[in-house]
DNA sequence: GTCTATAACCGGATAGAC
DNA sequence: GTCTATCCGGTTATAGAC
């Protein structure tokens, strides 16, 4: 058996060092210098190791990449744990978790732009609807469930079930902005954040008034069905 | 100067066949066994010239990929042609123009995957947000404005001005569901289009309600900031 | 100045010895 | 579990033909 099948390696035993040593160097030279300058070579030297030896633990270069994206997930849910404890308004929990997101990526911009390159293959193990990235997806719209289940919000039973997805989908255009945002500390995306968030909570308080209950329920059906039919959804 | 600089090349030209027949070339290939699985070789070799001349018409394997997109608009832009011409409804004609789209992309559903994935890289010329994009992007954005402005359809002045972008913006996100749909004739995408459709006409028609104007601007002055803070945008 | 052909280079990935 | 040797394909350099 491979370290590959060892989803959860004890860091102490032997191959546990030699993967978590071959990571960290990967994930520095990734932020130094980007990913397509980082070569495998540059990695397995930096680390020691040999060329085979890295691939021995990560059957590619990519997915290294996805032991970097739930290690961001993991910083991620702790940025936002104050935030999640503290704030009981609807929209100063979404906008705490949205701008811990920010805070959590910011160091990784120029890097990220592949991360999420490669997410957008439907073939890669990277890309958020595979199978693969299952457990992160859950784990990332339990973030949102969390958030909406401790707030003070009134939101229809319907529409309740859906709004943790649909908020992670917000999240993912947010992120796709951020990858395109070359303003100094991507104050663009801030200010897009500002302003998005505030209209999202306006949208889901619109979302019960009766006036617009058939739109609503049109849109969640939608929305269920997308949900359902994504691959690996 | 090479052929590299002269983007509407005479095809009767020596230079101009031959960049046609690698193009050609590459496509079937492309369609035949998938984007990874074509080499540069044997694109070459099948169009009959040496590998470096491939290079000499085409700076890399990916702009390869912008050779297509461009073609694949100008095939959207035709098929969009009749339902432009004679529907009059802003229901109908959108209807038309998604299915117009589905039906031009679809020959190359595996292929496309890689498409966009290098369109979601920030620094990719293929990016639909980056300046090597503009041309392209701007004549998407303008079967949009036709669709808009031929229809019977009653606008807010305000939001007139941005419903062709947001009407682009929503078909890249069919797109993307489009790209991760493994349904046999993409009959996913399709349901959601019919879908989607309706409810985006009924938005466009609850955008007018004098009770939605404050949301209706707030959105607004969102999407105007996206857009010109969009790299390229 | 326009075009073609051949021979590398480079880095991701794999095979197989130890 | 680690290494060395090698493959493979995108890309580039270069030499020269028309």
């Amino acid at each position: 058996m491979s370290r590959l099948d060892q989803t959860r390696e004890v860091k102490t035993s032997k191959g546990g060092q030699t993967k978590a040593l071959i990571l960290e160097n990967a994930l520095e030279m990734f932020r130094e210098r980007g990913y397509e300058e980082t070569t495998m070579r540059a990695i397995a030297e930096r680390a020691g190791v040999a060329l085979g030896n890295a691939y021995y633990y990560f059957r590619s270069k990519e997915h290294l990449i996805q032991a970097f994206y739930s290690r961001l997930h993991e910083e991620h849910l702790a940025a936002s744990r104050p935030v999640l404890d503290r704030e009981r308004k609807f929209k100063d929990r979404l906008s705490g978790v949205m701008r811990a997101l920010l805070d959590v990526i910011e160091p990784y911009h120029q890097f990220s732009a592949i991360l999420f390159k490669s997410a957008a293959d439907p073939r890669s193990p990277l890309n958020p609807f595979s199978p693969e990235s299952e457990q992160t997806r859950q784990e990332s719209i339990g973030v949102f469930t969390q958030l909406v289940a401790g707030s003070k919000i009134k939101v229809p039973e319907d529409l309740g079930g859906e709004l943790p997805f649909l908020l992670w989908l917000y999240q993912m255009g947010v992120i796709l902005f951020w990858i395109h945002d070359a303003s100094p500390g991507r104050a663009r995306t801030r200010r897009l954040v500002e302003g998005s968030v505030e209209l999202v909570a306006k949208l889901v308080t619109l979302a019960s008034l009766p006036l617009l209950r058939p739109l609503r329920r049109t849109t969640l059906r939608l929305v269920a069905g997308l949900r359902e039919e994504a691959p690996g959804g």
